[in-house]
DNA sequence: CAGTAAGCGAGACGGTACGTCCAGTCTTGTT
DNA sequence: AACAAGACTGGACGTACCGTCTCGCTTACTG
């Protein structure tokens, strides 16, 4: 167990811990009140009681602080387990919903996806921090769902981990697409047909595959 | 039909019809080698050989013009008949995705919607110049499998709207997830599982609904 | 007493004749609410009711235009016969002043002189419309003057006329100096002080030389 | 005899010495090659190797720039100690038309007085920076008259303190109307005849007075 | 008394500068 | 060495005018 001690012992003044939460927490307060276009990394360091040069040495510009600001926003994301693979889906895709209607997460987000569609740096970044942390909960549901033996084993490893992909991108791509781009509200009426018609989906699939 | 002769007799000089068109294909020109985030008015006014008061006097602003810039990339979309609801969904899919591949439609649609998160009027607009106007592939894809006898004709109009506005979401969203967000490409291979999935969904849901 | 009629037969619609006036007037007027730099030919266009292109058509440049403005008046001075040269000196410095302490000649006047270092014909169309037409004042008053016996006849006619510009350049400079640089009033007091010296410097030259 | 030093520690990083200088000195350059309406504070900026935000950091805009980097040029008048008063008003009214022979200071010192015309801080900041400053020569070339017995001393301070102000309208207001009105030059001869008719003048007026 | 050529208003056009804002870096003195 | 403070370069912003142009309409002289 072999604690995180750096190799290189520092010399010189260390750098202060509270400063870390305190700029993600400035930056998701002036998503709120700004968005992203409008927010100023100036700003933010004045909001964290902290200069711009401490920012800079940490986050190499506004993309990358916003990723790591939203990031924790969906860490919070946990599977419940409700019984049913029905039940258990409406209930993450719920929980998705609800975060995606908070405005830090809404704007954030959204522009650094764009962002990141003209730097690769940036679109690893995303997928490490926030795509491939929240598959686990496919993953999991999956796992429960065939110990209940509401979905069959998979026999294919391969094809397991591109279904995997397959549900995390419908699934999250509709709610984003339903809240953000159709700007309609992901209700629970909404979820209960989106669910029935992915279920029916994966069932049938994974019968007749 | 009548002629669309303006009742107001316009004076003064007359607006110049190339210049829209030369700008809209500037922006264009802008977005792929520039992307959305330096992409600048005054550039796009240059390119287009045009000043930047006319731009102005056009558009409100960025986000505007590259709405219709962006707009414009999926009026070629059309629904092929290619026999079965399936194949006419992966060929429609598979259309999406190779817009979604251009450059100046993935930087350009994803910012825009990031701003429209936070301007009710830019995301009007987006959802009539773009949402709106492409869900008639939806519709006619429906009413020709209708036809085929390949799904039942549906007997309540309003839950057959909110298929509708599902469809469109289901479908656009995991497009878009896949290639923007996991940045991955939607190949044949991923169109094609993924249209059985919804297939099977869709046809479930018909049947039990 | 050939009429000026132009070489050139004018065919087609003959310039309209309140225009100019009324030009000259808006000019004015928004030398007095706006000053020099504030002022825009486009307003000055409103002002006067009239386009743009009128404007242009009959004026170089806002140069130009201020200089016409301001020349009518000056146009006003008169050389009062108050019975002695002093008098008489006092009377026209007095009306100088109160011109230069209207707003439409202060602000105007400096503008013009200050482009006019910079633009001979503008320099030359300066001393036209204004300088060589006030001249007449200090020819008259020496007249007077000499037909009184306050002054003795001059021998010399190139003396005399370089007299007449030094005098010019005295009054004229000492009273701009006063109300525009030192922005003090050009009041009696000052007038009068001003005035004893002019006229004991002038007779002591004139006896002397 | 206390040292400068601020009261209040400068925090941050203390403002460029140098910049001060190269940007009254790329002024004076863009007012010779371009005079004051073409002089754009970009290209004042550019000049200087500075950005325009500096600028912008130090004076308040175009007039206030030109007004100091006019204000130096009158700095290097001195009065000459030739032996009379004739000849050292002679002196120091040709150094005073040398100055206004230069591009830099024709072009930039009418200007701004036509803008204090309409504005009272940029007017008090030019009396402050060019007018008082230079009625120290009208006071020494006095004081060294008197000494001389050339002038009676004067008994009123109040009366004197007006006869500085006067002689420094009609003297500075002579010759700028002389070389920027009359566009003619203030020449060794002109400077001889105007100085003759101010003594005759300033000494009837002390003996009559 | 019809034809026609210039004048006119309106307002869009290509340009240029404005003064502001922010990004990201650098230079102080302090901790 | 990190830190707060704030000045620095550089570049885009959106606006305001300039002086030109292109319209359709008006007006007086001409043939």
């Amino acid at each position: 167990m072999q604690s995180r001690t750096p190799a290189t012992r520092a010399s010189g003044r260390p750098r202060s811990v509270e400063a870390d939460a305190a700029i993600l927490a400035a930056t998701r307060e002036a998503l709120v009140e700004l968005g992203w276009s409008k927010l100023t990394l100036g700003d933010v360091a004045t909001r964290a009681g902290v200069a711009k040069t401490t920012l800079y040495r940490r986050w190499a510009g506004k993309n990358e602080l916003v990723v790591d600001a939203v990031a924790e926003l969906f860490d919070e994301l946990a599977l419940p387990d409700r019984g049913t693979l029905a039940a258990d889906i409406e209930g993450v895709v719920l929980q998705f919903a609800a975060i995606l209607a908070r405005p830090e997460a809404r704007s954030g987000l959204m522009a650094v996806v764009a962002e990141g569609t003209r730097d690769e740096a940036l679109r690893e970044r995303i997928r490490e921090s926030i795509v491939t942390r929240q598959k686990r909960l496919v993953v999991e549901g999956r796992a429960r769902a065939q110990a209940r033996g509401e979905l069959p084993p998979e026999n294919d490893p391969v094809e397991a981990a591109r279904t995997v992909d397959l549900i995390f991108d419908v699934v999250a791509g509709a709610v984003v697409h339903r809240t953000l781009v159709s700007a309609e509200p992901a209700d629970e009426e909404w979820v209960r047909d989106f669910t029935r018609v992915l279920l029916l989906g994966l069932k049938g699939a994974s019968q007749a595959g």
